[in-house]
DNA sequence: CACCAGGCAAGTA
DNA sequence: TACTTGCATGGT
C-alpha cells in the first residue's frame, strides 16, 4: 500500500520529488557527524538553536578533555563542563542539560548508551522527552541518528521549506509536520536520515529567512 | 551595526 | 492551550 500510495498520492509524490532533487543537487550528507552514539546525543543537545560550527568547537573541547563519555560527564563539575562547551552558546543551560541526559544513560543504560538506545522506540522517546532539556527535535534526532529508529526529524528549516512550498502552514505543530512525512514516506532509517540532512543543507544554502530562490534546486515545485 | 543559528523550558493569562 | 521571554556564542 505504501508503494502504491507513493505513485497515486500527490503529496507523497511531491515529498519524494523534493528528496530526489535535493539528493541530485546536493549529494549525500553522511550524517550524523559523530563517531559514537553518545557523541550524537551530546551534539543533539549542543546544537539546539545553534550553528554546527560552534558545536564542533565545543565537542572538540570535550574530546580533548576526555569528557565524551557518560561516566566522564557524570563526574565533571557543572562549572568545568559549562566552560568547555562555551563556544556552542547557552553554556550554563546546556551544561545542565548534558548532565540530565547523561543521568538517563547512567541509570537506565548503566552507563552504556547502546543499552539505553536498544529500548523499544516508543519507550525510548518517552524516556528522552522526560529529560529536562530534551524536546521533540532533540529526542527524534537521537532516535534516528543514534538509535537508528526510522522517525522523521523536524526542525526550523524543514518547517520553513514546507511552508514556502505550500505543503504546510508556517505555524503547523511539530507533530503535524512529522506526520506529514511519515504518512507519505516509507519508514526507512537511511531515507529519513538523508532526507533530514538534505533539508538542513538546503536551509543553510538557500532557504534562509531572506531566501536565495534563484539558484534553489527546488525551483518550480510550487 | 543587525541578524541568524540543526530548541527548550518556565512563566503568564 | 497559546503566547512571551531568557538563554549566549560566533559567523555573515
Amino acid at each position: 500500500m505504501v508503494g502504491a500510495e507513493s505513485e497515486s498520492n500527490p503529496t507523497a509524490r511531491r515529498l519524494l520529488e523534493i528528496f530526489d532533487r535535493l539528493l541530485a543537487a546536493i549529494g549525500p550528507r553522511g550524517w550524523w557527524p559523530a563517531e559514537t552514539p553518545f557523541e550524537v546525543m551530546v551534539g543533539a543537545v549542543l546544537t539546539q538553536n545553534t550553528a554546527w560550527k560552534n558545536v564542533r568547537q565545543a565537542i572538540d573541547n570535550l574530546k580533548q578533555a576526555g569528557l565524551l563519555s557518560p561516566e566522564a560527564i557524570h563526574r565533571v563539575s557543572l562549572e568545568r563542563l559549562a566552560r568547555l562547551i562555551k563556544p556552542s552558546g547557552y553554556f550554563n543551560v546546556k551544561a545542565a542539560r548534558l548532565k540530565n541526559l547523561t543521568a538517563l544513560v547512567m541509570e537506565a543504560g548503566g552507563g552504556d548508551p547502546p543499552r539505553l538506545l536498544r529500548r523499544p522506540p516508543d519507550r525510548l522517546r518517552t524516556d528522552l522527552l522526560a529529560v529536562n532539556g530534551v524536546g521533540t527535535e532533540t529526542a527524534d534526532s537521537i532516535l534516528l541518528y543514534a538509535a537508528g529508529v526510522p522517525i522523521f526529524v523536524i526542525d526550523a528549516y524543514t518547517r520553513r521549506i514546507l511552508s514556502r512550498h505550500g505543503l504546510a502552514e508556517p505555524d503547523a505543530s511539530y507533530d503535524r509536520l512529522q506526520k506529514l512525512f511519515m504518512d507519505h514516506i516509507p519508514p526507512d532509517t537511511d531515507l529519513y536520515n538523508e532526507y533530514h540532512a538534505l533539508l538542513v543543507a538546503l536551509g543553510h544554502r538557500f532557504c534562509k529567512p531572506k531566501p536565495l530562490c534563484d539558484e534553489c534546486p527546488l525551483q518550480g515545485l510550487g
